[in-house]
DNA sequence: TAAGCTAACTAACAATCGTTAGTTTTGATA
DNA sequence: TATCAAAACTAACGATTGTTAGTTAGCTTA
């Protein structure tokens, strides 16, 4: 079953304004409005409320689990995966800033689907930690503390959606080459 | 007029609330739940359910302006500034994680003093900017995009509230040296 | 003891919430 | 042109929201 399109830019729009205002600020007058009907009509293309979350959060965090499977079972350096991680985010992040705000801000008004999405962010982050304790033991960069790194590194690309609505197509061209200078080359030997 | 203790109670129940479900999704029942009262009661101490949100922002904010002032106008060199940052992050973050994590994700319900949050948010970044351009400049790190690195250590120190309640006493001293190194040691020449 | 203040209470308000039921419009197909 | 499904509408529901008004219990001080 393919979502129609009618119900993909209720999706689009409820992200705008869960990005503005927070998941239990918006309404369904709010979603409403932005897409030029009332309230009740939205019921002919949704299930309800949670539905629109839960349909913004799941596909890209199941997105994010299927790119790091990718990632885990190709045949580069460590070093090289962690730089594919990073390209990675910022695909995800480019395609659907508002999403992501989403993602990061309203993960907890999940109810039924939460332990779902538990269980792939766990399940990413073990991945990406194991990543990162197997490029310190090959000496492929200098010897941080790896929470630390992967404590930073998650967190400056999981707020990659704050600033990339703001750069133009040819900046994020360049981001990922600037990023991994920031997050990688500076700490590599 | 000092805040009464009955008062800095309900402000710090309410950050931890705000912190797990966000300001709208926290009602005024569940404040007074927590605090063993009726939510009317909870009038008797405070204005309204926004002047709890801004208590805990602006305070935290107008600690930020203050500590970064003092950076500025201190006689370091710009690398010691930059560390500096990182130690003021990590002070104001251990001392109220659950108003830190507040101020990150419920800012956009501040309303009335929301113009005066943007004008103390701005100020700080503006500082942040100007120090990690004069850092470069100077040559004391290498020669990467300022923009990237202020939105990378930006991303990370804004996360730490994530970070900081996992972390006993022992290693909280230990933080701001292992995120320096992650941070900066990693990108210095 | 009487008075006064603080901080709790009960009861209720108007507004708004997500959602449902039933009806009408619209646009494509036969 | 008649039919039918998709997608809009109006109206309303029970529940919950932040807040106010008025009252009461408990403590301190004169």
């Amino acid at each position: 079953m393919k979502t129609s399109l009618r119900k993909q830019e209720i999706i689009n729009k409820s992200a705008i304004l869960f990005k503005e205002k927070g998941y239990s600020a918006v309404t369904m007058r709010d979603i409403a409005t932005v897409m030029g009907m009332k309230a009740a009509s939205l019921y002919n293309h949704i299930k309800s409320k949670q539905e629109i979350l839960s349909l913004i959060i799941l596909s890209l965090a199941e997105q994010f689990t299927a790119g790091m499977d990718t990632i885990v079972t190709s045949e580069k350096t460590t070093l090289e995966k962690l730089q594919e991680i990073i390209i990675l985010h910022i695909q995800i992040t480019s395609n659907n800033p508002n999403g992501m705000a989403s993602l990061n801000a309203n993960w907890m008004h999940l109810e039924e689907k939460l332990d779902y999405y538990f269980e792939l962010r766990d399940g990413y982050e073990d991945s990406f930690r194991a990543i990162i304790i197997d490029v310190i033991k090959k000496n492929e960069i200098s010897d941080v503390n790896p929470e630390v790194l992967l404590f930073s590194m998650l967190s400056t690309l999981r707020s990659l959606y704050l600033w990339i609505p703001k750069k133009d197509d040819v900046n994020i061209k360049n981001l990922d080459a600037d990023l991994s200078k920031v997050l990688l080359e500076g700490v590599v030997l």
